[in-house]
DNA sequence: CCACTTTAATGACGGCATTAATTAAGCCGT
DNA sequence: ACGGCTTAATTAATGCCGTCATTAAAGTGG
């Protein structure tokens, strides 16, 4: 189906492209390492990395151990080539972070939001504010940022300009990108924080070597990210992945969505917690925030068969939205993250009993279910990815 | 993550695929209109389609209307090149199909199976058998066949040899492939029958042009393809898209596959049935099959409040589930199909209607919902694409 | 029958990877 | 310390392939 025409130009685009990203994920590595991993010839290898070394984006460090035989050096990524700047749009807070090239974490900054009622304005001022600070923090020069990747909670769909839909937030297509754009030249990739939490763990954590992987996210909402063959799965408009809102009790509990029965009315952060107030016949649960509250459902596990019983319950759900996830898109494995699915790590048994329950044999053999590596923050550590992924498949080459 | 290497002769592989490809699904073409849908120059498509030409697999086929310059003469796959069959293994049937290279139906035949056991050496007995008999019948040399698709109703595992899993047939774990490679030489091309029903409707039918589809499938079982980018979600071993095992109502009415609460407990047209039955009273419903009796259900349902309460759950049951396929793929099509589906096509308005209510808004917007276009006999027909789609791929070079 | 237009085929050119042959750079034993 | 051996990297010759520019072919219309 695909209808791109090849030049000769595109195969050393296509090549670089290769070597690029297999050194970027993979790295250091040497030329041979590439030769034995692409298939490529040793000059075609040689000759590309000499223009990569030249044009500063590859770095020769060091030569290898060797029995005998010419050394061979070591290949890795300059990792004072390009910056990236990440951002992690949460529900209650905006997270800034620059990356150097090898990301590693060179700056970040934090602004509150209140929750009540979060205007698009403030948050696009605070990524531009955040992005001077943490620029201006470690002395990167703006033209060496490569690009601002931005994770949001809500529905992002691509186009000319990238909008958001987020309940939570309150937004109705706003057009983010926008709002952001007018303050800065840097190049912008707007994605679901699901998305860029997703591709975190699978360039970092828990998803390497994978192919066909889920991310499962479960906080105060729940969404997924799916990765099939190394890219994640973005559909017609780029907010597939909405698992959250997928009926797993027909005619059930009403969900924020407008809905009744979605998986996030029983899984949720909220939900949870709610469920655990009801059925202590409707006392409010103690803790400050939902994170407090869930460690005080958690703590009362121990002792209390009413707190066991919501727990049970709640890994039989999510079990059963694991088993969903499983049976339609056939994942060599599912991650489970998010701080909520953290914080009731001990369940997983659990819920890997119940997706077996629910789901087909084969393909619930095939998967294995797993907790996430990289916590939380990993979103806006996805973000930054986001710019680093373009410029691999563009070879390398600044568009 | 693509890591393929590209050498000077895979871009003229390349392009081959991308023209032979664009000939066959839009063919026939100028060697003009080739120029403009794949931006190669114009030398170069008269050098590869030349090429093409000389082997036998595209033919010149007269010329196109002109007011004024040369015209341009029209180039289309030579339908006599090669041949494929298409085999649907039903739960009732075993149909085998011969098409010429313009997919023109040339022969087929039809062997009943004994629903009561399957043994899968009889299967494929049929299909060799049936193999020779529509080759026989339509004087096609073997060594001409480019291969055979095979549709199995069940879950199919690729690998070294596909593996099918089938509750309806009672199958676990039948290498099906192997059984059928050892009575012929012919290229073997197993996979899930609603996929290669989906496969058909995408090349031939309700999918033409759309780059993300999801085919929901409801016959007596229940299942989807995904087509992503133009083609079909496969997961890690090609089992993905099981959506009538995905749960719906939680703890709900037990499915054959042994959970509770499936789709297809609801929307199969066993269980469309068996609710119907039990709404009145467990009366039985009057009809010898299956078909007769979703009949009798539509045809009551004009005068009996009973029969009409049922379809109207059926079709929100229905609608719950495709919106969920909606939340999670967000395709820009989604297109029913399936026997019972086009049973129940006057539900389509009721089945959008509820579907509007359970998917997200913006997802929900973005994907059209239609009926199929080409029938319950596509499978096989489907099926016969899968060595056309490799021949293709591979630029027209055979293995 | 000639001007004009559009399609198709040729030939010079340049980009690129491949194979084969060198050159570079380290071990190891005597 | 000095050849022999091994592995790494570079250089040279070769051939594939698409592009650009040009020429040939094949129509229409006055």
């Amino acid at each position: 189906m695909e209808l791109v025409r090849a030049t000769n130009r595109s195969v050393r685009l296509r090549n670089r492209a290769a070597l690029l990203t297999k050194l970027f994920l993979d790295g250091p590595l040497t030329r041979q390492d590439l030769v034995r991993s692409t298939g490529l010839s040793q000059p075609a290898v040689s000759n590309v990395v000499s223009d990569l070394i030249e044009e500063g984006l590859v770095a020769e460090a060091g030569a290898a151990e060797s029995d005998g035989g010419r050394p061979s050096m070591m290949l890795r990524m300059a990792p004072r080539f390009a910056f990236v700047v990440g951002v992690d749009v949460g529900e209650t807070r905006v997270r800034v972070e620059l990356f150097d090239f090898a990301m590693t974490l060179l700056a970040s900054v934090e602004y509150p939001l209140d929750p009540a009622r979060t205007e698009p304005a403030e948050v696009a001022g605070h990524v531009l504010t955040g992005i001077d600070a943490v620029t201006g923090e470690a002395g990167v020069a703006p033209a060496d940022v490569l690009g601002v990747g931005i994770g949001v909670s809500g529905v992002v769909t691509q186009g000319e300009h990238a909008v958001v839909d987020a309940q939570a937030l309150g937004w109705d297509r706003v057009p983010l990108e926008q709002l952001i754009a007018t303050g800065t030249d840097l190049p912008l990739h707007i994605d679901n924080g699901a998305k860029t939490l997703g591709q975190a763990e699978m360039w970092f954590g828990a998803g390497r070597g994978a192919r066909h992987a889920v991310f499962a996210l479960v906080g105060s909402g729940v969404g997924a990210a799916v990765v099939t063959g190394g890219v994640t799965y973005r559909g017609a408009s780029s907010s597939a992945g909405e698992w959250g809102h997928t009926t797993l009790v027909y005619g059930g509990r009403p969900c924020r969505c407008g809905a009744r029965g979605c998986l996030e009315a029983y899984v949720g952060a909220e939900a949870i917690i709610d469920r655990y107030r009801e059925a202590r016949g409707g006392r409010p649960v103690p803790g400050e925030d939902e994170e407090s509250q869930l460690t005080a459902l958690l703590d009362a596990a121990a002792t209390t068969e009413t707190a066991r019983r919501v727990l049970d319950e709640t890994a039989a759900y999510l079990g059963a939205g694991v088993a969903n996830l499983i049976n339609l898109f056939n994942p060599e494995r599912v991650v489970l993250g998010g701080w909520a699915a953290m914080a009731l790590g001990d369940l997983l048994p659990a819920i890997r009993d119940a997706a077996g329950r629910q789901a087909l044999r084969q393909p619930y053999e095939q998967a294995s279910i797993e907790l996430c590596r990289l916590g939380v923050d990993a979103v806006a550590l996805g973000a930054a990815t986001l710019p680093i992924a373009r410029f691999l498949a563009d070879g390398g080459l600044r568009r």
